[in-house]
DNA sequence: TTATGAACCTACAACGTTGCAGGACAACAA
DNA sequence: TTGTTGTCCTGCAACGTTGTAGGTTCATAA
C-alpha cells in the first residue's frame, strides 16, 4: 500500500540510501540525481513513514502539552497559542487533559506511556503543589508552565504575577479607588497564582499607603464563574463598603460583575472592576473587562523555545523564564 | 538508555518474544514465567517503544482532530469532549488547527504528512464547502463533524440542525413571541449550519402560521460575538419591531444580547433570545441564555467510535450518524 | 507403552528508516 | 607519474517490536 524508500529507489534506479540522502538535503547529491529522485518521489507521491523515522532517530516530532481543561478558556486559548508555536517549528502537539487539575491524574500523566509518543513535555500544573517537586524528576525534557510549583527540577516558564497583580490595583487606585475588594484568594497558600496575585494586591495598596483591610479578601475554592459570583454574593451580604473589585482571573470577575449588576450597582460608576489573563471574552462582556495580559503568545513561543532547547541539550542547567504583561484599561474601570 | 525488551528478557532469563506475549497479553504462559516477566519488567521499569511497536504494527494510537480553532469556545469544548471519548478507548488525540476555518489550510491539512502519526482524523470543516468534496477521498480513516459538507465519502456525524432550530423557535413562540428576529443567516447558503438553522427557523414560524419578515433576517459574515452585536444594532437603526431573538449560535446570541441591553430592552421581558450550542458560557451570561444543546459529548463519543470501527474495517460504505438534541429553557426566555 | 494434541516457549525475519564506513571516480598538486 | 582531497554514491547494520513457524514439554487417551 504505502510507498516506501525502496519503491522510489526502484523508480529512480538509485540505492535506497540515495533517495534517503536526497529526501534529507544530504549536500553531495549531483544535481541530475536529485531531479531523477524527486521526480520518482513526486509520481510515486512518496511520503516518509514517521514511526520508521522515529524509531531510528528517537525523535518523534510531537510535544505533549497537559493542561486541567480545555474547557476553561485560559487554557484553550493556551492550546491555541501553543499549537500555533509549535507548528512554527515544525511540531505537532498532542493535548493531554488532567481531568481539570486533579493532582492525582496530574502526577499518573507525567509517568504515562503516552508520553512515549512525545519528544517532550509542556505541563500546567494546577493540583500538583511544591510539596509535590519530586514527581517533577522524570527522564523527558519538561517545561513547567505557570505558578504552582517554584524550584523544581526543571525549566519553567511563567510571568510576573506579583507585579502584574500590582499593576491591576495600581490601575484602580489610579482613578482614586481605595477600598478594593479582591475575589479568588486560597486560604493559607504561600506559592501559586492566588498568593502570588494577592501579594501583588497588598505590595500596591502599601506603596500608596491604604490600610488593608480582611474583610474585603474573599476566598474561594476554584476560579469559575460560579465562585466569582458566589463570592461576590458574600461580599454584598457582609455589608462591608467598596468601589472597585479585583478578580484574580477574568473568570472570577465576569462572574462577580454579573451579580454586581444584578444588585443594582453601576459598572464602573459605583464599583470598578479589572480582571487578570485577557481572556478573549473580557473584549465582548457588558461592560467589557479591564484586565491584566500576562502574554499568552510570549508564554506559548518561549515555552515551546525552551523545550526545543531542552531536547537539544538535556544536560544544561534548569532555568526560570518571565514574559511580559501588560493592563489593559477597559470600561468596567473607565474614569 | 531506555529499557528494551531484550533487557527485560535477560533479567527474567527468557526470549525476547515471551516478554513480548506477556507484555500483550498472549494466553499460553506459565504463571510462574509470567510473574518472573512482570517482576524484570517492574524493577526495570520498561515501557514499550511506541515507535517500533508502530512500525511493526501499522497502528499509532493516535488520532487527529482537525478544527478551525481552539480559541473558539465551541470547539474548545468539542475537542475537550473527544479528548475524553478517545482516552476511553486507549487512544490519544493530536490536533490541527486550520487559522480559523481557512478553505486552504483544511484542503492542505487533509494530505499534510503531520498525519502520518494518527491512524485516522477526525474532521471539523468550515471553509471548505460542499464543492470540495473531491478533496474527503484520502487514504486513511476521515470522519467527518457539523453542516458544511454533505454526501462525502467518509462517515460523517452530525446533529439534527433542521429539527432543534425548529424546536428553539418553536420555544419562543410557545411563549408569545411572534416577530421573532434570527441573526447569522449567510446570504446564499443552502447547506451549512446557518442554512439548515434558518430552514428550521422557518419551519416552526410556517408550522405556527406566522408569516416570515425579511426584515427579521439578519445576515453576518462569521458567527463571532462581534457580528452578533453589529447584527443587532443594524436590527435596531432599521427600526423594525421584534419581540425574541433567535441568535444561529451561542456566542451571536451573546453578541446581540449585550447590545441589546446597551440600548435599554429588557429581556427577557421586552426581548426574548435564544441561541445554539449549549455553550458552558450560557451558564453564566447576565442574563442566563437560553440555547440548543447539540449533545456535544455525544456527538464526540460517537465520532470516535465511528472512526474507530473505520480503522477496523475500511471497506464499508460510509455511513451518516445524527445526535440527538435538547432545547435548555433558561432566564433570556422565562415566561 | 506410545500416540496425540494442547500448552508453552523460542528463533528468525521483517516493518522503513538512517548512521557509518567505505568504494569509485574526478580534479588537482607535487 | 603518484598522492591527496573532495564529490558522489552504495551496502550493511541497527533502531525495538511482533507475526510466523516451529520446537519442546507434558498430560491425556489409546
Amino acid at each position: 500500500m504505502a510507498v516506501t524508500l525502496h519503491d522510489v529507489a526502484t523508480l529512480a534506479g538509485v540505492s535506497i540510501k540515495t533517495v534517503s540522502n536526497v529526501v534529507n538535503d544530504y549536500k553531495h547529491i549531483r544535481p541530475t540525481t536529485r531531479e531523477k529522485v524527486l521526480a520518482a518521489i513526486d509520481t510515486l507521491g512518496y511520503q516518509p513513514n514517521i514511526s520508521a523515522r522515529s524509531l531510528r532517530s528517537g525523535k518523534t516530532g510531537v510535544i505533549g502539552l497537559a493542561l486541567p481543561e480545555l474547557s476553561l478558556s485560559y487554557f484553550a486559548e493556551l492550546a491555541d497559542a501553543v499549537i500555533r508555536a509549535a507548528e512554527r517549528r515544525h511540531l505537532v502537539v498532542l493535548i493531554e487533559q488532567t481531568a481539570g487539575g486533579d493532582r492525582e491524574r496530574e502526577i499518573e500523566m507525567l509517568s504515562s506511556p503516552r508520553l512515549q509518543l512525545t519528544d517532550g513535555l509542556i505541563f500546567s500544573p494546577l493540583g500538583m503543589s511544591s510539596d509535590d517537586v519530586g514527581y517533577l524528576n522524570v527522564s523527558y525534557p519538561l517545561v513547567l508552565l505557570g505558578e504552582r510549583i517554584f524550584g523544581g527540577p526543571t525549566d519553567h516558564v511563567t510571568m510576573r504575577n506579583v507585579e502584574a497583580a500590582k499593576a491591576a490595583t495600581a490601575h484602580l487606585i489610579a482613578r482614586g479607588r481605595t477600598r478594593i475588594a479582591v475575589i479568588g484568594a486560597h486560604e493559607g497558600e504561600v506559592v501559586g497564582s492566588a498568593a502570588l496575585r494577592l501579594r501583588g494586591y497588598l505590595d500596591a495598596l502599601a506603596e500608596a499607603g491604604i490600610e488593608p483591610d480582611e474583610s474585603l479578601i474573599r476566598y474561594v475554592g476554584l476560579w469559575h464563574r460560579l465562585d466569582g459570583a458566589q463570592a461576590m454574593h458574600e461580599l454584598l451580604d457582609s455589608g462591608v463598603e467598596f468601589d472597585a473589585v479585583f478578580g484574580l482571573n477574568d473568570t472570577l470577575a465576569l462572574g462577580a460583575m454579573r451579580v454586581l449588576q444584578e444588585s443594582g450597582r453601576r459598572i464602573p460608576d459605583d464599583v470598578a472592576v479589572i480582571g487578570f489573563d485577557g481572556l478573549d471574552e473580557t473584549k465582548y462582556s457588558l461592560p467589557t473587562l479591564s484586565t491584566v495580559d500576562p502574554g499568552r503568545d510570549e508564554i506559548a513561543d518561549m515555552a515551546v523555545d525552551v523545550l526545543v532547547e531542552r531536547i537539544a541539550n538535556r544536560d544544561a542547567p534548569p532555568r526560570q523564564y518571565l514574559t511580559d504583561f501588560s493592563v489593559i484599561g477597559r470600561e468596567s474601570t473607565a474614569d
